[in-house]
DNA sequence: TTGCTCCTCACGTCACGTGAGGTGGC
DNA sequence: TTGCTCCTCACGTCACGTGAGGTGGC
């Protein structure tokens, strides 16, 4: 009873050439050969290759195994493994609800954080989108969460969805009317939830970064009819303010 | 707003290397650059970083990637992968359980198949640990299992462990007192347990190899008092049988 | 001017996969 | 003799990592 290396290879489960490698780089000893040259491997061969062979699957590189193998304390090695298999664990599980997620969504919401509550990604407007993807690259879970109500809130004032489809050669009355059609929303919206400002300093490490970026990105979204009337209502917000203060 | 493939790649959570390698294999669109020949990435490219980030997090490949988000099909890639991640929380939950064994247990029997159940491996002798490793490569888990039923109560008679130690150079008068000696529990453990040709023959894809080669094995670790005691005492069960059938 | 960032090759890494070319056994 | 297995180089692969050597901006 004496393997080839092929024979060995198909017992423990594992390839010819994984055997060589692990010849090559010291982890299975080379076996005796016969008078042919062929080299003949015995039980403690198979047992070693097995070890191997496991404790690959088990995730663990070959310097590693070699370590363990020439006495390594197995015992830190495992607990070490353990927390990285839980971790995975939890990291598999977070996989599949996004998948299930991207499986409804489309491929391309996969640039998007997982798991936005309760938005409906095909109503979103592509430069919403976008933000969206830099927000998710710069807050943290709980300020993206505020975002997205914002967001939400937002969507539900005609006068701001109106804004986000404003053409870039709209006229005078165009602009003039939606100023004004954005005052009562603006000022409802900015009560009821966080500012850009708020939302970078409590959901960001290095909030001054984080909301340069953000504002360059939504100037850059807008076209010049919005930045107008953009203009013109922080404007006519800041005259409101100074009548109610004047009064 | 233009960033650069360092703030680009910090933005996204991957590296600057990884950009170039998505921009080579034609992942990632090369964006326009600014009058000194730096490259200047904006939102899009943004999001379609993230996107490859998130999917490459996933375990896809480049190639998966690059069918997904040049028109394959979304919905069954997301099948398949579910399938995988499932199949993946399922080896890890097994894993976990071999870590924990593992740890009890020592590297070295990381060689023999996993949860074992009921077998003290401390107890195991040296040759039985490389029988199991082998056996564990050629029969299925319920064969397994059987065998090592067997074992244990192979363990629990004294001439059959007595026969395990048996020295090359053992006399004539211990031979022979170990083949009377053993002639009863082997009867009852033939009785009680399967056979090897059994447990090959059900629990193998390859029942003629299997049992050849564990055989072989078997035959192998035993030495020269060792297998002289064997011939007599199968000679002497055969006697036996023949002796009852006659009478 | 100094230090920092950007750029493009191009070789390195990890754990093997995959021929290329030649010999031995039945 | 034919087909099959064995052997040893040695280059290929995948997804980047890591300098090497040179230029631009503040």
């Amino acid at each position: 009873m004496a393997w080839s290396t092929a024979e060995l290879a198909d017992l423990a489960g594992t390839s010819l050439r994984a055997v060589r490698h692990y010849h090559a780089v010291g982890l299975l000893d080379v076996p005796e050969r016969g008078p042919n040259g062929w080299k003949r491997y015995r039980l403690e061969h198979l047992a070693r290759l097995r070890e191997i062979v496991r404790l690959r699957e088990l995730g663990l590189s070959i310097a590693k195994i070699d370590e363990l193998v020439h006495g390594g304390s197995l015992t830190a090695a495992l607990a070490r493994l353990d927390e990285q298999l839980d971790e995975s664990l939890r990291r598999l599980q977070e996989l599949r609800a996004e998948v299930a997620t991207l499986a409804r969504a489309g491929v391309h919401s996969a640039a998007l954080p997982l798991g936005l509550h309760g938005i409906d990604l095909d109503a979103l407007s592509t430069a919403d989108h976008s933000f969206l993807v830099l927000a998710g690259c710069l807050l943290d879970r709980a300020s993206l969460d505020a975002f997205v109500d914002l967001l939400r809130a937002a969507y539900a004032e005609p006068a701001l969805v109106a804004f986000d489809a404003l053409p870039a050669e709209a006229d005078e009355g165009t602009r003039s009317a939606l100023v004004e059609a954005m005052v009562e929303p603006t000022r409802r919206v900015r009560a009821a939830y966080p500012t850009l400002e708020e939302l970078a300093e409590r959901g960001s490490t290095n909030p001054a970064r984080a909301l340069k970026l953000m504002r360059a990105a939504l100037d850059e979204q807008n076209n010049a009819a919005q930045r107008d009337v953009l203009r013109r209502l922080e404007a006519r917000l800041a005259a409101g303010g100074a009548e109610v203060a004047a009064r």
